[in-house]
DNA sequence: ACGCTATTGCAAATGCATTCGCGTTTTGCT
DNA sequence: AGCAAAACGCGAATGCATTTGCAATAGCGT
């Protein structure tokens, strides 16, 4: 059976809060606030039981581990920013045309993953 | 000083021979052909020194190690597309417009990178 | 409130890709 | 051909992200 504890909780805060994809290591210092004794490892096997129960959905970028979002996010088609100065990663809405004229001859397409690089509005500021 | 082994040989003509992105493991099967001693540790050896001398460039995708192209196939901006039976990962000519329209509010794009995911033209016939 | 058992914190263990140490082999210059 | 330095092959060592064992803690049904 499933326990609601005050970790998992803080856990699951730190992902509305953030509305954005996060990364072990992100999650654990936002969840902290709540809960300083939170330890990472608690934080990995939360994870995986929330990937498992399909709240949470794994975001892998080239080159680096993999963040996670909610799934109600990842339900709708999207693709992420990634921000060059803080390295946060951030949901980004709609899609583009024409990606299928890019495959050569005799190639089948059957998904896509698009990642945009830059800065983020707070390091913009 | 820099010397013309049969090793590095035999990996610059896995590179030429494939026309794709290869990694470390896909070098060395495909290296041994020509010199079946060869040992992945001088596959990681050679890699790096043709990294660092700019004939090779990294690929990174979603959640795997790095793959490797010859710079010149680097230096025409391209992207990448990964077969879903091989596993195999293919160069794209062209890109997409309307990129930046995707963008929220404050940000700014400096780069993007694209792979499209499917089945390639060996696996599909 | 009590007790059973899922969950936690901590530290040690994994798994994996990549790197290193070192004795041996090659290469390229003379 | 002779040699010093660069490369190799091999097996052991790293570095990291992630996982696990275990004793202690804390949800939650009764």
């Amino acid at each position: 059976m499933q326990r609601q504890t005050t970790q998992r909780v803080a856990i699951e805060n730190a992902f509305t809060a953030a509305g954005r994809p996060l990364g072990p290591q992100e999650i654990l210092e936002a969840a902290r606030d709540e809960v300083p004794s939170l330890n990472l490892a608690t934080v990995y096997r939360t994870l995986k039981r929330m990937v498992d129960d399909r709240i949470l959905h794994p975001v892998e970028l080239p080159g680096e581990s993999p963040r996670y979002e909610l799934q109600e996010a990842a339900d709708k088609h999207h693709h992420h920013f990634r921000c060059r100065k803080c390295d946060a990663v951030f949901d980004l809405n709609g899609c583009v045309n024409g990606l299928s004229k890019l495959l050569p001859a005799g190639f089948q397409m059957s998904g896509h993953d698009i990642v945009i690089y830059g800065d983020c509005r707070a390091c913009n500021a």
